[in-house]
DNA sequence: TCGTGTGAAAACATTCACAGCG
DNA sequence: CGCTGTGAATGTTTTCACACGA
């Protein structure tokens, strides 16, 4: 059956020669593959918790221990990687090492992402000093402000810059990811500008819908959202998952 | 068959056939009705939407204006409200600051939630300043820390108290959610001990999966896993939605 | 007319259960 | 054996389409 997984992970590479296209829903342009978002999202866990395995001395983990551990089903675990193929290994499991190459790869994390920072407030310069992003490639290259009075200080080894400037500051860099972090009334106005410098993806924490251009990848982190979940959650004593 | 949620009482005040809604909730307690958790997740969306639009004067708004703004369907609004109750007004569509009330109720923000938050490093120093927490009536009052050197210091006009007496400084002070906001190492140990001094909803920050008892309500906001969903999205160019 | 509320249909996601392999 | 990979079954969420109300 589902004829495009073996070498799907792999898709963005131009290369691939012999891949049988999808069979009945070419959309010849984008969205090609349909890998539900689920499991997308289910995969940094996934990553998350190998990689805390690992260090432990752990060389192959099953699917059930997997699930076990997240509070999934082993059958969720299995799906969820058999979309990009067979990596397990029948009456073994799958190789902790091995699996982390596999999902690094399909998130595309084996590579160093440079990313742009806009707004050094409070929040930016956490952000700046974040360790966690630095673990899974993700390197905060440039720090952006409007505020002249914070342009030229230092954030956590940058010198913060000029986001009037952005243009040039991002000429070269390669930088396709940008992380929002400016008070809301100027937060689309700053999504734009990136998206015209050439950043496909942005980590908006300003509390308003950005609207872009589809070619856009945007991510929201409401943190006010989060807590209404938790008080709501609270309130309707439901077991969480 | 939705014939057993709570709200159907209402519903059936016409056409009520020979059999009684099986039901013991009503609207105005928490409803005990399976409410899909991505419909209470899209409810903090709409109320953040609504909340905006009021200000410009906007008194009602109709499904579809609201499922355009948020890139969702009117079929899906009208849906999501439906599993509350009937708030709409046919014909006109819903009045904003109704249903600002009906989704505060809902989602218990109605209310002022006194906050703990743990772990005053960088991150939990921008969290005591985030003004978007005190709008929707979430109010950090406590902030410990573990750390000698940072306890007594203050930030954002807390002064930050002892972790070691987590019990004594919350004894009495209502509070039920918890901010951790500790490196990954020690946060299963300071979300037992919160959930040991009556908090049941936490929010955690730390990239590890935290293991607690049913009773207790996490929301994980994991930075780096974000970042993983963006540069998977920006390297598999697909439509984000 | 416009716009809600809602069954029915479609799409999507998860779980079951088992063949097959190291 | 133990464990993966995967059709089939089941469960859940979204979309469709239309009756009905203001």
């Amino acid at each position: 059956m589902n004829c495009e997984f073996g070498h799907t992970a792999i898709k963005f590479d131009r290369i691939t020669p012999d891949v049988q296209p999808p069979l009945e829903q070419s959309k010849t342009s984008g969205s090609r593959t349909r890998i539900p978002k689920s499991v997308v999202r289910r995969l940094s866990a996934y990553l998350r918790e190998l990689q805390s395995l690992e260090p432990q001395g752990t060389e192959t983990v099953s699917s059930s221990q997997l699930a076990r551990r997240l509070g999934w089903t082993d059958a969720q675990v299995r799906k969820d990687f058999a979309f990009f193929g067979q990596f397990g290994h029948p009456g073994v499991g799958y190789r902790c090492s091995q699996l982390i190459g596999e999902i690094r790869r399909i998130l595309a994390t084996d590579q160093q992402w440079p990313v742009v920072l806009v707004g050094c407030g409070n929040l930016g310069q956490a952000l700046v000093g974040y360790r966690g992003f630095a673990n899974q490639g993700f390197v905060i290259i440039k720090a952006l402000d409007i505020d002249p009075e914070v342009v030229g200080q230092q954030v956590g080894g940058l010198t913060v810059g000029s986001f009037e400037r952005l243009e040039s500051e991002l000429a070269g860099s390669g930088i396709h990811i940008g992380i929002v972090a400016v008070p809301s009334a100027s937060a689309q106005g700053v999504a734009e500008r990136l998206v015209a410098a050439g950043v496909t993806g942005i980590l908006n924490f300003a509390p308003i819908k950005l609207n872009l251009p589809p070619s856009a990848h945007v991510i929201d982190v409401d943190l006010a959202m989060e807590l209404e979940q938790l008080s709501y959650a609270v309130v309707n004593e439901r077991r969480n998952d």
